[in-house]
DNA sequence: CGCTACATGTAATGAGTTACATGATTTT
DNA sequence: AAAATCATGTAACTCATTACATGTAGCG
């Protein structure tokens, strides 16, 4: 469950509401994780359970009443712990590529044409990526340790972009080519 | 889900048991789909009774008796359109770029030697890859429809091993060159 | 008048992993 | 003697998605 240590790395910077992490997922780490409110919530409230954070609610009129959760030194510990211990790489399921695998089935018209809409997909991908790039490079960001690892996540999402790019350009040249 | 549809595929070349699908799957799709035994076994009795295969029971003394499927013409439907129908590109987790996007928590040491961990493996994979494109290429492989497709997934992992190990070493550079 | 923002959840379902259970035969 | 191959499954658990449920305030 990486959900928890992506809440903890937050948190770490900052207490939140579990409405406030999800924006801060969305403006952030949309791009390599996402999680819905119905995950956030209970998972915020599991943590606290097991001593992770403690909650600090907000009285409001107007809204339901806002739970702003601190990191505790356990949650500390447990995302430090995290970070320092490697992990084996996740063996990403595609299934894409399975569809690939077996398009010797149907008209390589159609599969031709499902590439070229991911390769469109995947252009427009890239050219996001390398705006938010640019803007973190104006800001000066990527030139201390803080902002230097944000700038890696993007630089591997445009790695990857251009490695699909090529391969979808490369895959319906290929295609196409056979009788 | 789309074991069923992986299932489907493979069984449309060739009746299979369980276990057998489970072989096919390690020595063709292991590298972006993998099943377990005991995610395979439900799914096809579950396929069954929706009508998608049928069941062949073959009585063995030595090992228990061997369930042969075979697909239905309603399963080859199944199969057809999926493959037909476009799909959204999923959005995958990485737990791993969670860790780097958190990295300035932790002694950059900790972070390179991980980065390296990983690079090694990549290599590792993009020379297994590289391997099984060139036994593709010596058998003539590519050369029609049918195995174009199955050799298009290898080029895939060669794109993708490529990308991520020039990620890994730029990272690894970068954050040395920090203070 | 409808949409978005704020703010919280629960319930049902699906997909996948891990552990457990059985047992003969063949290979090292 | 131990491990791998053949061959089947069930049960518990985790993680994530989708649908449902509630309600105010402010903006256009």
């Amino acid at each position: 469950m990486s959900l928890k240590y992506a809440l903890l790395g937050f948190l770490n910077y900052k207490s939140m509401t579990g409405y406030q992490l999800k924006q801060v997922f969305d403006e952030s780490v949309r791009n390599f994780w996402h999680a819905s409110l119905s995950q956030i919530y209970p998972t915020l409230s599991h943590m606290k359970d097991d001593g992770l954070l403690t909650l600090e609610v907000k009285y409001q009129d107007s809204s339901p009443n806002a739970k702003i959760y601190h990191i505790t030194d356990s949650g500390r510990a447990e995302l430090q712990n995290w970070l320092i211990e490697p992990m084996e790489p996740a063996q990403h399921r595609n299934a894409f590529l399975i569809k690939i695998f077996f398009g010797a089935n149907i008209d390589k018209a159609l599969i031709i044409s499902q590439l070229n809409h991911r390769l469109e997909l995947a252009e427009n991908n890239l050219s996001k990526y390398q705006q938010i790039r640019s803007k973190m490079t104006e800001n000066h960001f990527s030139e201390n340790a803080l902002t230097l690892f944000e700038s890696l996540t993007v630089d591997f999402g445009i790695k990857n972009m251009e490695a699909v790019i090529a391969w979808y350009k490369e895959s319906i040249e290929k295609i196409e080519s056979i009788k």
